[in-house]
DNA sequence: GTTTTGACTAAATGAACATTTTGGTCATTT
DNA sequence: AAATGACCAAAATGTTCATTTAGTCAAAAC
């Protein structure tokens, strides 16, 4: 890849992060890559566009982490569980992430929400895949995968988001269990 | 209870189903209600206090729904899946609740922020009660009710209200099966 | 004496306008 | 052919000022 391109995608990340997207300015992404404004759009059509770009590639490095996280010796159970453990501590400590999601809660910037909402669909499709996965190999009893992955996820961010507005923080291993407890036992053979 | 006072509970609670909250003005609810400006202040020490009078009266409506849904022949299971499907009935079809998440989606009045958060948390505070009863009477396995009325709150405004965003509505009969499926196993003794 | 009231006030709101900022372009330079 | 930054239209922001509105209170009604 040129080495202008990942400049200017180096230089936004860190002003994304640091800034969020709209205090963000086009020719202050441009001074902190050292190029000038208008090979930003020899790259990247738009604003827009540029945070589409980082985004989708912090999706696949989330998606990398969490199957890193996950281990064939292990049973589907423990691997959901892993996987999506890792995922939100990715959103919980990267930077960009929480400065978006910052962005979204206070301003509420409509590409900065769209961009989120893509984040969330892709998790819960990679869930999904995992799901599905697991129940070709019949690891688990059949069920619709999309629906079990939304409620998945849907559980995860209530246990590690909503939950800490008015209570104590869970620790790993107290939302491991309850998540085993509530939402895999469904899914037992 | 005062003439006058049901009649300004009356027009303002006919005003904010019909407005909202920021779109009343006192003035509009004094003519309502037939009375002066004044004599609201006599009642109620301001707006927001008349608001939460209302939500307060709405909170016990639906409390008194839930409870005449539950019939003691049937089990906790049972009766917790009627009882939720009844507080999740009325926030969708009454009038007030509507407008005032609406109120809150699309304005975010603080006010009315505030007062929708009692509302769900005096909700969670219901199931926990029921919860506790159970334990007590041994239906169910030991838990900790305060986190499982939340997930299980929390997994009926998933299936009644995010799944909807994306994906095509869930059958009364189906959201039974999944809330039974996921969520009430793992309290089975 | 008590209750009710609506004219009044201070603060909030928002319409209208001026000013600045910023995303995106393109003629020029390298 | 690639890179640039001055330039522009449009959007955002700041400012002013008239209108609206929550809440008060002296006077009226009972």
């Amino acid at each position: 890849m040129s080495e202008k391109r990942k400049q200017i995608i180096e230089a936004a990340t860190k002003s994304f992060s640091l800034f969020g997207y709209k205090a963000t300015t086009m020719d202050q992404v441009a001074k902190m890559a050292n190029v000038g404004k208008g090979t930003i759009y020899t790259f990247f059509k738009s604003k827009e566009e540029l945070l589409e770009e980082i985004v989708s590639s912090m999706i696949s490095e989330i998606k990398h982490e969490a199957d890193e996280a996950i281990d064939q010796h292990l049973s589907f159970k423990e691997n959901v569980q892993r996987a999506l453990q890792r995922i939100f501590t990715f959103r919980k400590e990267h930077e960009l992430t929480i400065k978006l999601l910052q962005e979204v809660r206070d301003i509420g910037t409509p590409a900065v929400r769209d961009v989120m909402k893509r984040l969330d669909r892709e998790m819960i499709a990679y869930v999904r895949e995992k799901i599905e996965e697991a129940m070709a190999k019949g690891e688990i009893r059949s069920c619709d995968p999309e629906l079990t992955a939304f409620l998945m996820f849907k559980m995860y961010i209530a246990l590690n988001v909503d939950w800490e507005k008015e209570h104590e923080p869970l620790s790993q291993q107290k939302m491991a269990e309850l998540f085993d407890l509530y939402l895999l036992k469904g899914l037992s053979q």
